[in-house]
RNA sequence: GCCCUCGUAGCUCAGGGGAUAGAGCAUCGGCCUCCGGAGCCGUGUGCGCAGGUUCGAAUCCUGCCGAGGGCGCCA
């Protein structure tokens, strides 16, 4: 744990308890809280001896000297008390320099590690079988991955499961469909155009009544298990599989078959959720359908809203394979832990779905930690400039594959443009890491809850918070050292001296590395590192413009500048990293 | 009709009980022979509205307005 402020409060923490034993039991936990936090005024303000002192009915500022007076922060911070009884946090330059050479030597970058490792399913992505992935699929895939790779960082075992459309009635049709191109079975398929392939079925099904009844039998056939059937059908999922690998390799994204789980693969699971619910005595007749009433769910007309288990005609539905899920992660898997990066417009069903699933007792215990075992990561939806869905010209939704090599092909033109001597192949890598890079951070880098805006100049800008300008930043750090003919690794063992308020604030950016990667975590907010990074290399731009590093004095200075320097980029490329996104070293 | 989410500067967004609300872009004005000018400094404007809780509200609560979404057998 690097994070100074936190330091200062595990250090206040007794203190402010000690202070407040007298007080009722149920708001000392809230008043015990010393409440240290960023300050404008300070390198940090602790407000914790305003609420205390009102609930003592002392004087704040007694009471903030009463703290102060135990010296709590020697060899910390100096601190003064200030205004109705803030204490404003000033740290050592020491303790700053010792903290950062703790950080320098880490692998971790200071990042401590979750205290209690959990198994976490992350549910992210979920494009459909036979239809091509577009952007709809970008805030689930980027955010998701993100969330992935910060779990696993802080040492959460995470199981990743790509929840893919791969069952329901337009499999008859589909698979008809196929049959009509002339498939065989177990033929390898080409389908060059899978959207064009899913409207011709569609177009036939409307049209033809002996397609439509073909496409009727051949459900059955599917849900029957009928080999020939089971053989299209694999077929079919394994060319939408392929396609979906090129869109995640191109992204750069963790997810592989491995981390495929279909609805097809919770189908027969089926039938036991059906006969737990039974023997819970939650499922109800209803319309002809099994239901169950979660409570405080309402319909339009102010009735009881039920989760459709068994719908009247026999079929289930995804509410039923989403509870399958619940009991198959959590007793198969062992999560602790489910994460459903899934689009806001669902919100209601996974709070059913959730309701039912505690209801019939199938959630995990929740955690000391005070989180949800299950977990709705919502998102609002991509908007275009025009701020409506974002849409190609012809006014199809944009195929994800066209919008990933249209940002790498203007990654390619930008750096083209500006840094024309780089080798080709580096180039090539480059513009692809520009281009990725551009598109996801734009995606995670706004409140995930907030339709985002899609605006190919202003992710691609290298100015303002965006990927290339965190990415420039990386990069330019690294010319530093090349150009000094200096290894990174080989200063890290060196003194730091922080003269100037430049060399602090950049120092006191990277020890705070730690608390933004658990704010985020918390708040399963990736929006929350990236403004963190932004910071950071604002911070570190403003520190190169006013303190000379390679021209430094001495070579004392010269060398505490370049550890600073090493740290920024390190955090600076960990931190992208954690983001899924890639950081060269020149650009 | 009920429920959910969102509303912060001209634009795109941070900040989500703490003192004087920040950043980028755009505007306007300066600076610098610059260790990658993909630079630096300055400049103006804002918390949708109205109540309430609180020592303290952009932040929490209620109502209203506006935008989007959801509300029984699709996923």
């Amino acid at each position: 744990m690097t994070d100074p402020l936190a330091t200062v409060a595990s250090r206040l923490a007794p203190l402010f308890a000690d202070l407040a034993d007298g007080v009722d039991a149920e708001v000392r936990a809230a008043v015990a809280d010393p409440v240290v936090r960023p300050s404008n005024r300070a390198d940090a303000q602790v407000n914790g001896a305003l609420p205390l002192a009102k609930a003592l009915g002392a004087n704040p500022r007694d009471i903030a000297q009463r703290v102060l007076d135990k010296r709590p922060l020697v060899g910390i911070a100096g601190a003064e008390i200030a205004g109705p009884g803030f204490i404003n946090i000033t740290f050592d330059d020491d303790f700053i320099a010792a903290e950062l050479s703790a950080v320098v030597d880490d692998d971790r970058l200071g990042v401590h590690r979750a205290e209690r490792p959990e198994i976490v399913v992350i549910d992210y992505s979920a494009p459909n079988v036979a239809k091509e992935m577009h952007v709809g699929h970008l805030p689930s895939t980027v955010i998701g991955d993100s969330l992935v790779r910060i779990h696993t960082f802080v040492g959460h075992k995470v199981i990743r499961e790509n929840h893919i459309g791969d069952w329901g009635r337009q499999y008859g049709m589909l698979i008809e469909h196929l049959v009509d191109l002339g498939a065989e079975p177990g033929t390898h398929l080409s389908v060059g155009d899978l959207d064009a392939f899913y409207k011709e079925a569609n177009v036939k099904l409307e049209q033809d009544p002996e397609f439509l009844e073909r496409s009727r039998r051949r459900v059955v056939l599917l849900q029957s298990g009928d080999p020939e059937t089971t053989a299209l059908w694999t077929s079919l999922v394994d060319v939408s599989t392929e396609h979906f690998n090129r869109v995640y390799d191109l992204l750069g994204v963790l997810l592989t078959d491995d981390d495929l789980a279909g609805e097809s693969r919770y189908q027969p699971m089926v039938p036991d959720v059906l006969t737990r619910l039974e023997a819970a005595g939650l499922l109800t007749e209803s319309d002809g359908a099994l239901v169950v009433f979660p409570p405080g769910f309402t319909n339009r007309e102010g009735e009881p809203l039920p989760l459709i288990i068994k719908s009247r005609s026999g079929g289930f539905n995804y509410a039923t394979s989403d509870l399958a899920c619940v009991i198959d992660r959590v007793e198969r898997v062992g999560a602790n832990r489910m994460l459903y990066v899934v689009g806001a417009p669902q919100a209601q069903h996974f709070q059913m779905v959730f309701a039912v699933a505690r209801m019939a007792g199938w959630l995990p215990a929740e955690h000391d930690a005070g989180h949800d075992p299950a977990v709705h990561v919502a998102f609002g939806n991509v908007l275009g400039a025009d701020r409506k869905m974002f849409r190609s010209r012809s006014g199809e939704s944009v195929k994800f594959i066209d919008l990933l090599d249209e940002a790498v092909e203007r990654a390619r033109a930008a750096v083209g443009e500006k840094h024309a001597d780089l080798p080709d192949g580096v180039k090539g890598h480059v513009a692809r890491a520009i281009g990725i890079g551009a598109v996801k951070y734009a995606q995670l880098s706004t409140d995930r809850m907030r339709d985002s805006v899609f605006d190919w100049d202003r992710m691609l800008s290298f100015d303002g918070n965006t990927a290339p300008y965190l990415q420039y930043a990386h990069a330019r750090i690294c010319s530093i050292f090349r150009r000094a003919e200096v290894e990174r690794a080989s200063v890290r063992g060196s003194a730091t001296a922080l003269a100037s308020e430049h060399e602090r604030a950049l120092a006191l950016a990277i020890l705070s590395y730690d608390a933004a990667v658990w704010d985020t975590l918390d708040t399963l907010s990736p929006h929350k590192l990236c403004t963190y990074l932004y910071d950071l290399a604002s911070q570190f731009t403003t520190f190169y413009e006013h303190c000379p590093v390679l021209r430094a004095d001495d070579d004392a200075t010269r060398q505490s500048r370049l550890v600073l320097c090493d740290a920024t980029a390190s955090v600076l490329g960990h931190g992208l990293g954690l983001l899924g996104i890639d950081a060269p070293e020149q650009m």
